[in-house]
DNA sequence: GTCTATACTGAGATAGAC
DNA sequence: GTCTATCTCAGTATAGAC
């Protein structure tokens, strides 16, 4: 059987993923998760820790994979400096397996730096992480000025925080659904001319 | 002396600009614009019709100058199909008028999107623009597959939003701050590149 | 240590007097 | 048109049962 704090991660999940950070009550996740409301305070807090755990739980795993990737490409290059292609495929393709096993989960997150809660929550799981990326990317763009190169990381940012809300929301009037595979691999061409477009 | 629905739009907008949606109360909003709670209501019906007429009043000029900047390009191309530099110009630049006249007013805009209420209010107000628009990038773009176009058009929109955001929050971790023209400058070239990268 | 019951504060919304 | 009073629901805090 399930642990009270094991449920209440699995319900907010679930209920974060289908109606966002905000969309959610506390209420709604103890009545889905037949727990009491302290409970949430007692193991995790506030509201915002518990979204903080949610999120712990699957940025680990992710990271470290981004992680390996990049460093397997890294051993892969022997020596030659990466292209912002592999940069890019070491950090996007992770979010296709989580996708395939919780593609909910992805939008969540996608949502979460819509919400503008991302700020606080990211600069704890992804932080690090990210630091080595946009290493590896200044790395692959060498005569890129520093303002230019900076500002297309923030472009960057907001490109797959779009395309991992995924579903053709907003803006985009035509609906282009397509799996998520597919979807990185059209972001990485995006993003790689325009990271490689001539500098200021 | 200025009406009741004036003072709550301007500090609604002020206040919003200053907090974000959530962050801001309409509590907080009638204490600073001395009107009653209920008056809001009257004018208005509920906090989010009021965000609506608070964007309504700013996104009317924009919109007109897109489009006035849009058909003058056209004119000027003289049955040339425009550029993706061109459109992106067209889109792009009258925020920069906005930016100098209440740059709090374009991050305020930026967060919207992030907040995730954009969809809604998004659409009644840009939708109308963003077609024209999106069928002048497609006519500068004929050999990309629709797929692909589409797409890129999302990952703009992401680039957009975070773009008037603005300030280095999130994962830009850096601080490459600049001002709003330069930033636009930077968002072209980095966009146009990215549509004219090779197709699926 | 874990969890339940319950109370507190502040949010947006609404009905009705004036 | 405006304002008072009130409603419901949110997140939070605490006292105390087991």
């Amino acid at each position: 059987m399930k642990g009270t704090k094991q449920k209440i991660l699995d319900t907010a999940e679930r209920l974060f993923a289908d109606s966002g950070y905000t969309g959610t009550s506390m209420r709604q996740i103890i009545a889905n998760a037949g727990v009491n409301l302290a409970a949430i305070h007692y193991h995790f807090g506030s509201k915002e820790e518990l979204l903080d755990g949610v999120v712990a739980r699957r940025a680990g795993p992710v990271n470290e994979e981004r992680l390996v990737l990049l460093e397997n490409a890294v051993a892969a290059a022997k020596g030659r400096p990466l292209t912002v292609e592999e940069v890019l495929e070491a950090l996007l393709r992770p979010m296709v397996a989580v996708a395939r096993q919780n593609e909910q989960f992805v939008r969540f997150m996608g949502r979460l730096f819509m919400e503008g809660l991302m700020p606080h929550i990211a600069k704890r799981h992804f932080h690090q992480v990210m630091v080595r990326f946009i290493g590896a990317l200044r790395e692959a763009l060498p005569e890129l000025p520093e303002q230019e190169f900076q500002w297309r990381v923030h472009f960057m940012m907001g490109s797959i925080a779009q395309t991992m809300c995924g579903s053709p929301e907003g803006l985009n009037l035509l609906g282009a659904a397509c799996g998520f595979e597919e979807r990185i691999d059209r972001l990485k061409r995006f993003l790689s001319a325009g990271f490689r477009a001539p500098g200021e």
